[in-house]
DNA sequence: ATGAAGCGCAACTGATAGGTTGCATATCAA
DNA sequence: TTGATATGCAACCTATCAGTTGCGCTTCAT
């Protein structure tokens, strides 16, 4: 999950999906430096990891993305924001 | 940001890290199966998207948390799970 | 003063990630 | 039917990552 993420043009490929709503690896190939397969695979990761969905229509795979995904991952990160930051009040009661 | 948390054992440390508030490279070695200067470069990682911080205090270096950059990536999640909805919510529009 | 604890730096190794090329397949349009 | 479009699969290359070992430097306690 935070792997898929990890990579920038696979965050850039959430924020084209997040704006435009779907997209396919072609159509995304053309304005990035890369290949289509290179694009390909990103996406595929993303699938894997379940922050995009594929679709065939055709002769084109149209992907679009899963929020809920992306809202776990922020939760988890909440968690742990939180968690220390309660540990912190208890550091200093304990110096009190 | 998202590759330092790519990492099972770098999220590990931040779960020990969040709950216990400090620790020190050597600390984590004991309970991982890993020798301490792979910790000692996962925290050095994680420091440098500043997640942590550390402060020397006579021969041990002491880690703690930064919850701020944990919070930062949960906004930029947030941000795009909510650009998507908005999205959607258009493109639904515009079937009617 | 001396041994142990804690750390940092550097070189090395194996696996994986990101990218490429080449090729084969399926679909659409003229 | 035939050419162009969109895709998938597989082999290959290279850089980086996660981990190791080895070494030397401080700092602390006895």
């Amino acid at each position: 999950m935070f792997a898929a993420l990890a990579d920038p043009t696979r965050r850039q490929l959430v924020d084209w999906l997040a704006e435009e709503g779907s997209g396919t690896a072609t159509g995304f190939a053309n304005r990035l430096p890369m290949t289509r397969q290179a694009v390909a695979r990103h996406l595929q990761e993303l699938e894997l990891a379940e922050i995009v969905a594929s679709e065939k229509s055709g002769r084109e795979t149209r992907f679009t993305l899963q929020s809920q995904a992306l809202v776990d991952a922020s939760l988890w990160l909440d968690r742990r924001a939180d968690a220390w930051d309660r540990t912190l009040a208890r550091l200093k009661v304990h110096l009190e």
